[in-house]
Formats: structure tokens, C-alpha cells, sequence
DNA sequence: ATTAGATTGGACCGTTCAGTCCAGTTCTTG
DNA sequence: CAAGAACTGGACTGAACGGTCCAATCTAAT
């Protein structure tokens, strides 16, 4: 029954929902938003919401893909510059800027949206896990720069340090976001640059 | 309205209450746990429920203190038993282990409240940022006694790796938790335990 | 044993919310 | 321009949920 828009106007409907609910569910959660606040913000119909979803499920899984999409992409061309210790640093000092700019409000979304649906809908925690993956990957690529670079050791776990350096960005926007704190961010990074500073090769004695 | 229970019977029944509910939030999430099934499981009744608890966010506030209590109350013993890099290592594949019997499918009690409450419900986050408060400063004497015994520099800032630390074991458990995969937990826990290793005194050349 | 207070059962209420339905409008295409 | 398809507005429904209420029962201390 939900089809993709044929449209032109149709589209713009679709896109209208999709960026309102994403913006509500970012501030408040999948359970505190309601499909009427979405529709209300969207200025959309009952029927319109329905007419492009099957249901609330649906729309939030256009909701994962349109964040993974915003974020991970936004996120590729950042990454793709980053060649050096001190442009690694900037990067986390600017995720903790836009933290404090935010006043620690949102944190990440899909990492949000990890907490609240990985328990109860399953199809959603694969989109996510997937969501995780693929930035987890481009870290794995920028690691492997640093590496080519003589920036880490040849034998230094780049998949795995990827995996880690995500799990101290999400932990870290969790703090912030649970004490208002844009330094536990900045601590939690910090921590992650001089884990990855480790395994720089060893200075010829 | 909603007092302390004056009764042997009272305090049982709003103990019977608090851990049905811990348990059911644990698994599903503060919105997706309704009264009745929080009732249901502790074979109670909605006039037991609103003797004890103004509304449902006094039930949930009760449920952050009881997984606060339990859970870095446990933690206390076995961080207090941590006097070198084994027994660190020991204790993080102990979390592992843990995560792994379960599936994956909990991760922290406190942090997915966090995630889910941290937005929406302004006392639940303060008592979730004191309750991280807690277990780091229960990190920081644990690093403190390595610094103590020479593991780590004397200069090392102990409360700030304390974060970190903790920072990364939240991160570490919602990637675990969203990809089924304890392995992503091993491999955070791993950079954590390389970083604070990166604080241990020069070798003397 | 009496009695005041603590505790309990569960019917009931009002609201909110996801989801349905259909009549009406706008687009597109032959 | 005709006709079918795409799209839209919004009233409506049924269920779930948080919360209320009051009469009944239990407890403890006199």
C-alpha cells in the first residue's frame, strides 16, 4: 500500500515529514513524539503520512536512513582531510564545539535512537547496527591514512582501533548529554587521541 | 500523598514494585513498560502502585536509585580488589562475559536510561548524572590505587581517565547492544585498558 | 477487643495516540 | 481536454494508558 511519491509535490511531502519527524524524534525520542506533532510541524495530513508509510515503524526507519544519511555523509568529506595528528584533534574539538553549541541537548542521534530502539524493534537495531557499521568504516579508512602516513604502527589494528574510538564518541556524548557537560565529550576524545597516539610508532632511540 | 511504606507488608509490596519495574525498564524502556504490566508482574494493584509513588516518574526515579544502588553498590567490591593491569583486564572481561550471557541485549542499566530520560524528564537526568558521577569517582580511587603503585605516572590525571574510562564502557555496551556483537564491547574495553597503559611511567632507557 | 491508620482490590475515567476511511482536489498523460 | 492516477483533508475509531476513587481488609498499639 505505501508506495514512494510519483510526484514532484508528493516528494516534497514525504521529504517534509521525514525531516520533521527526525528533528522531533532527535529531541525527544521515537516514544515522545506523536505522529500528530509530526504532522502538525510538517503541515501534512493523517492520509499523507499514511499514504507514503505503513506505519509509525516505517516512518522511523526512514528516519534512521535519513540520519545515517545526513550524518555519515556530512561526516565522509570531514573525515576524508584528516591527515595528521593535530587535524584528528580539530575534528574532536569541533564535535565537542557543536556539543556546547547545542548545549549537550542531543547528543547523537543514531546513537539515540540505538538506546531507545535496539530492545524493542528489531529491524530498526539492524539499521542502526548497519548505521554503525558504515561510520565505523570511515574511521577505518582515515586510521588507515594516518597508518600510510608512518602516523601509527604498520601492525596497529585499524578495523578494531575504528571500532573503539566509536565507542568513546558515543560514551562520551552520552555523558555530555546526561550531565550538560560538553567536557566529559572533550575528556572521552582526548582519551581517544591519546590511545591512537600510542600506537604511533616507536621513536627510534 | 505517596509516603514510605509503615508496615513489613508495605515495604515488601513497593520493593516487589520497584524490582518488577527495574526489570521490565531494563528490557524494553521506560515508555515501552506500562503501569499494568509493572503490576501484573509484581502481583500488585494500581492502589499499592499510587500509595507509594505520586506518578509513574516517581516510579522511575525510584527504579534510577534501586539499579544506582545495585548496580555501583556491586561494582564497589570488585573495583576495590584492582591492583594491577591483570586484574584491570580481568574485571573488563568479566563485563564482557557478562554482556555475552545476556546476549547483548540489556547493556548498562543506567545508560540506556540516560538515553531515553536524559531529553524528556529533567530530575531523572540529574539523578542519572549523579549516579555516573558515582561509578566514576569509583574509577578514579581504582586508578588512583594503580597510580599509587607505580602503574601509572604520578603526573596521570586520574579523575579525567576516570571518564574516559567510563566513557568508553557506555559506548563500548551500546554498540554491543545494537549489533548483538560482545566482541565490540572487547574491543572498546581493549583501547581503554592500551590507553591508561599509555600512562604508565617511561620504561628508564 | 477496639480503633485508627496502613494497606489493598479493582472498577472506572478522561486523554492520547496509532491507525482507518472516504470524499474531494490536483496532477499527468494520451 | 478527458480520465485515471496520485495526492490531500480531516473526521472518526478502538484500544491502551496513566491516574482516580472508595469501599474493604489488615496491622499494630492501646
Amino acid at each position: 500500500m505505501p508506495e514512494e511519491p510519483k510526484t514532484a509535490r508528493g516528494r516534497r511531502t514525504r521529504e517534509r515529514i521525514v525531516a520533521s519527524a527526525a528533528g522531533l524524534i532527535e529531541r525527544q525520542g521515537v516514544e515522545a513524539t506523536s505522529l500528530d506533532q509530526v504532522l502538525t510541524e510538517a503541515e501534512a495530513s493523517k492520509s499523507q503520512l499514511y499514504h507514503y508509510f505503513a506505519d509509525k515503524q516505517a516512518l522511523v526507519r526512514a528516519v534512521i536512513a535519513w540520519q545515517t544519511a545526513s550524518l555519515v555523509g556530512g561526516m565522509a568529506e570531514r573525515l576524508a582531510q584528516i591527515d595528521s595528528w593535530a587535524a584528528l584533534e580539530a575534528w574532536f574539538e569541533a564535535l565537542v564545539a557543536h556539543q556546547e553549541a547545542l548545549n549537550c541537548r542531543v547528543g547523537c542521534p543514531i546513537g539515540s535512537l540505538a538506546a531507545e530502539l535496539a530492545d524493542t524493534d528489531e529491524a530498526a537495531r539492524q539499521d542502526l547496527a548497519r548505521s554503525f557499521d558504515g561510520w565505523a568504516a570511515q574511521l577505518h579508512t582515515m586510521l588507515d591514512r594516518l597508518r600510510e602516513r608512518g602516523l601509527l604502527r604498520p601492525d596497529a589494528d585499524t578495523a578494531q582501533s575504528a571500532y573503539a574510538v566509536l565507542a568513546t564518541i558515543q560514551g562520551g556524548l552520552l555523558l555530555a548529554k546526561t550531565t550538560r557537560d560538553p567536557q566529559r565529550l572533550r575528556i572521552a576524545l582526548a582519551a581517544a587521541g591519546g590511545y591512537l597516539r600510542s600506537l604511533a610508532p616507536a621513536p627510534r632511540v
